[in-house]
DNA sequence: TCCGAAAACTTTTTT
DNA sequence: AGTTTTCGGA
């Protein structure tokens, strides 16, 4: 039965803000809602998907569409909505990945792009490399077409490009490289950017499709708005311009930090004027607490010199400084001071290792060099997430759908009783098997092989300790039961041989070096989950993320070349580290890198930020 | 094989 | 802007 309107309440949270409800409860216009740092931008999609689907605004048997970039992100806000609803509303929250979308869309209406396009049904998915361009374009007597530029020529170009490009060399060349990548010898092969332009152009070139997928989905949400590349934009303009669907595009500019990868200049704007739409800034900030948020602030400030005023939501919970520049003499002593500084606050109780993350601007491979010996000589781990186990990043690994399913499982032999464990084995493997929720006994029969399976596990365990060769071993049990012919069919991204044993070789990689001198098998599990180590990762990777305390490494001239007032993006990615943390966050660098930022220092000390000795951040003998 | 110059690279997601 | 890799000539 569904609320009316005017009494519909949030759900699972006290209130909202006046804006985020304001912004809510439109649901006739547009809405381009600036959702700064710890705004609540999920929650707030997924009170407004609640909203539309709990009132009937948005009723059976229509959908909302909503896009996210990163499959993380798409799954969270699933996630929450699914909390929030009934199986039967959450059933019409599609939350997917806008890549996963246009495939989708290709796959569905495939027959429908005119012949001269339409690739083959059984095409791949190509992540074309720099390499593999250059080699296109020298085959092609172009070797002197700089890849980076085509690469990009391929995602902006409109199809047909007999209609839509005037240089006839430039033509020319496109139309090869689509042709090559359609007769390639193991079958066409077909990126992102040129699905993209086929599901673009399909669009275009069909109206009842168009309409149809505008009475599919009557709200669209857009997340991340910022980093909508032109490609996308275009795509979302040949799908909804001037339709009756109602657009909510969430974001936050001063995080727009992927310009350089082809992001928007000014999605915002361009939106607002193309789409008519209203705007909302939120203005609570849940995460960081007051003093923190008067810095952000002042870093908004010279990002943006309108922004508004944010109140701080988060409770101070930590004696001494919140933020602060640390100054070393060498980078031993930078490196050393900080691995010592980050071992009192664990052995003082204030904070586990994972809570305090290590950000770098790039190089975080050169980086763990640095620090990883310092960290380990005080009894600390540091885990660098960029790093490669075989040919995957440690930090993709974690989110593979392969790890999703065997970490549960074999947590099951480890630890007595794990139901949390059992739940997610229980449920990856029913999907897998393809029963029902309503086949209870497909459902008994699963959940005596569970059992079973984990008692053979729970016995490999206890014979075997923990090492690189029992490593093998229980992976090769637990994928064996899984079924690796199931999983690749499951899975459309493991189809090809070299994808899957991709994450299978890295797996198995980092399990072995797990395993090495681990007291026991729970521990080895601890460690490839990153429990207990400290996480090291660009600024980029950690967009969306939060820690307790956020330590910068390297706030120095020279890590920071292009770093200067007037270009923005740098800024906003200085703004995206400090904005990471919830209690404290602290710069390091050290005289033998170079100087600090002068005019950074210039913004950040008036603001309360205090410079510091490093040799003071611990006492030596500590 | 060595040297110096030139070029490449840095920040990344996606089935 | 600085570091690393590649390349050409000896």
């Amino acid at each position: 039965m569904p609320v009316a309107p005017e009494d519909w309440q949030p759900q699972g949270v006290n209130s909202l803000e006046r804006r985020a409800w304001d912004a809510l409860r439109e649901t006739a216009q547009n809405v381009c809602v600036t959702a700064g740092a710890g705004a609540g931008k999920t929650e707030f999609l997924a009170q407004k998907a609640a909203y539309l689907l709990q009132t009937g605004l948005c009723a059976a048997p229509k959908r909302i569409l909503a896009i996210s970039f990163k499959r993380d992100a798409a799954q969270n806000l699933a996630a929450r909505v699914r909390q929030r609803c009934s199986a039967d509303q959450a059933r019409r929250f599609h939350s997917i990945t806008f890549d996963a979308f246009t495939k989708h869309m290709l796959d569905h209406f495939r027959l429908a792009i005119p012949d001269a396009y339409r690739p083959p049904a059984d095409y791949s998915i190509a992540f074309p490399s720099r390499r593999d361009l250059e080699l296109f374009l020298r085959r092609h007597g172009r070797p002197n077409v700089s890849a980076d530029w085509f690469e990009r020529a391929v995602a902006r170009t409109a199809l047909p490009l007999e209609e839509t490009v005037e240089d006839p060399r430039e033509r020319e060349l496109l139309r090869a490289y689509w042709a090559d990548q359609y007769a390639m010898p193991d079958g066409a092969l077909v990126s992102f950017s040129m699905i993209n332009r086929l599901v673009e152009y399909m669009l275009r070139s069909n109206p009842r499709i168009k309409r149809a997928l505008r009475l599919t989905y009557p709200f669209v949400f857009l997340d991340e708005f910022q980093d909508t590349t032109y490609a996308q934009y275009s795509l979302v303009n040949a799908a909804f311009r001037e339709s009756n669907s109602v657009f909510t595009a969430v974001g936050d500019d001063k995080q727009k930090i992927m310009g350089w990868a082809g992001a928007m200049d000014n999605a915002f704007d361009e939106f607002t004027a193309d789409f008519k739409a209203v705007r909302y800034a939120l203005l609570r900030n849940w995460r960081s607490h007051e003093a923190l948020v008067t810095v952000q602030h002042v870093i908004a400030r010279r990002i943006d010199p309108d922004v508004e005023e944010v109140e701080a939501r988060g409770e101070l919970a930590v004696d001494g400084d919140t933020a602060a520049i640390w100054r070393f003499d060498s980078r031993e002593q930078e490196a050393e001071q900080i691995a010592r500084w980050i071992r009192s606050e664990v052995d003082g109780g204030r904070v586990a290792p994972h809570d305090v993350a290590i950000l770098v601007r790039m190089r975080a491979n050169n980086v763990e060099d640095e620090l990883a010996p310092a960290l380990r000589n005080q009894g600390l781990t540091l885990r660098n997430l960029a790093r490669n186990v075989g040919k995957i990043a440690i930090q993709d690994l974690l989110a593979e759908p392969l790890t999703e399913v065997l970490l549960p499982l074999l947590w099951l032999g480890a630890s007595a009783r794990n139901s949390d464990a059992w739940n997610t084995t229980l449920q990856h493997l029913l999907s897998l098997a393809g029963i029902s929720p309503e086949d209870e006994t497909g459902q008994e029969r699963l959940q005596r092989e569970i059992g079973e399976f984990s008692r053979n596990l729970r016995q490999t365990m206890r014979a075997q300790p923990p090492d690189p060769a029992g490593a093998d071993q229980l992976f090769a049990q637990a994928l064996d039961f899984v079924g690796v012919a199931r999983l690749r069919q499951v899975y459309p991204e493991y189809r090809r041989d070299v994808d899957f044993q991709r994450v299978r070789d890295g797996f198995q990689i980092l399990m072995r070096e797990c395993a090495e001198n681990a007291a026991d098998w729970s521990g080895v599990l601890d460690r490839f989950e990153g429990k207990d180590h400290v996480p090291l990762m660009t600024i980029h990777k950690s967009k969306g993320l939060e820690f307790h305390t956020m330590i910068f490494f390297g706030l120095d001239a020279q890590t920071w070349w292009s770093l200067s007032p007037d270009r923005g993006e740098e800024l906003n990615s200085f703004f995206v580290a400090f904005t990471r943390a919830r209690q404290r966050a602290f710069f390091s660098y050290c005289a033998e890198r170079g100087n600090a930022i002068g005019w950074l220092e210039q913004l950040l000390l008036p603001a309360g930020v205090g410079k510091i000795d490093g040799a003071d951040i611990v006492a030596p003998d500590a």
